[in-house]
DNA sequence: GGAGCGACTTGACAGTGTCTAGATCTACGG
DNA sequence: CCGTAGATCTAGACACTGTCAAGTCGCTCC
């Protein structure tokens, strides 16, 4: 953070923000590794001593993408009922807020062969999110999906349907049957909490 | 198809064929137009002239993969019960084989922003897609979703369901939580119907 | 048998990611 | 206080990419 040197420290971080906003301005599959560094003030090669490859650069960035991801499902929980149904309905509320707000970023982490899943920061990011999930299925049936198959059964229903619901909206495919667009804040919420409630067989 | 001349006639579809077998190979993000122009055996500035750009390509085999997923889809219809339950889960069991068979294709699809979503061929091909979905659920709430908002909504609902099941399930995200290569063809269709199922609200 | 035209080739261009060697700064031991 | 070692970044080269313009080939039709 501290005035232009030349090593100015933090240019890993400063690189990961310059590939989000390139990311969002050019989108997933026009984004180029030296328009970042350009963006990031510094030369072409730069990238590679910290992320070791633009691969490299785009998975650290999906791994930040799940930690956020995480933090805007607790954002709906804590202004949300206390009961597992609405803490579930919360989660997935989050997961929907997140990908309206990060369509790119979305993308990037659940549609894209670009980032490397078998990295270990990525990896662990990405379970946490899933993990998040398993914990609101596991309160509301009373089950630990890890044991319990008709719990786990209900864990990936529930994500199917709102990953489903997420990666119809970002691509405008619900603009026309939903008409999302049209409708108020408030309407719309309990229309997605409905569709997501279908997803809970017997609950 | 006739023997090698200068003019061979069919190089569009040889290098749509080309393209698809690529793109099966490589994925999506690793797609290079000179690689299929290699593939056809014609030099790497000859799909220009068939398609104005790769994007043109490329949305020229989206519009096919449309037209392809709803004959999968019918496939599934015949060999399944005729009552309209029965029906609508057939052609969401033929979204999941699709994406299976054409994982990259699907991906082009539905999840990239190569293909030109204006263009006619594949709007219409899409829409057509689509419409395979709303008839299935006109025949079972006995309403057309075009005139009753709450058709339409279940459309939406169904629609996110086997989307994200096909979208999770190409991604390999639930290997884990299903276990469906660790289980029978049989019960593994159940298993998926049994979910799908649960998309549909009160019918 | 030449003209015209559709189908394709060829070469050039700017842009890409990655690699290598080199320049520069920071920190630390003497 | 100096100089050297290591971390950090630069600069150039390479092969590859998509697109474009100009040229070549071969069929058809008058």
């Amino acid at each position: 953070m501290q005035d232009k040197t030349y090593h100015h420290g933090n240019l890993a971080f400063e690189l990961l923000q310059a590939a989000e906003r390139e990311l969002v301005l050019n989108g997933i599959e026009a984004l180029s590794l030296r328009a970042v560094a350009k963006r990031a003030g510094v030369s072409h090669g730069a990238p590679a001593y910290h992320f070791k490859s633009a691969r490299g650069l785009l998975t650290a960035l999906g791994a930040i993408g799940y930690e956020r991801l995480v933090g805007v499902q607790e954002t709906r929980q804590r202004s949300a009922e206390s009961d597992p149904k609405s803490q579930l309905i919360a989660i997935g509320l989050g997961y929907l807020d997140f990908a309206e707000s990060n369509p790119e970023l979305f993308r990037l982490m659940f549609s894209s062969e670009k980032p490397d899943r078998s990295d270990t920061h990525f990896d662990t990011a990405a379970k946490g999110a899933f993990g998040k999930l398993v914990e609101g299925v596991r309160k509301i049936m009373d089950r630990d999906p890890h044991t319990h198959p008709a719990a786990m059964t209900q864990v990936a229903a529930s994500w199917a349907m709102v990953h489903g619901l997420a990666d119809l909206m970002i691509s405008g495919r619900l603009d026309g049957p939903l008409a999302l667009n049209d409708i108020s804040e408030l309407t719309r919420e309990v229309l997605l909490s409905d569709i997501m409630l279908r997803a809970l067989a017997e609950c």
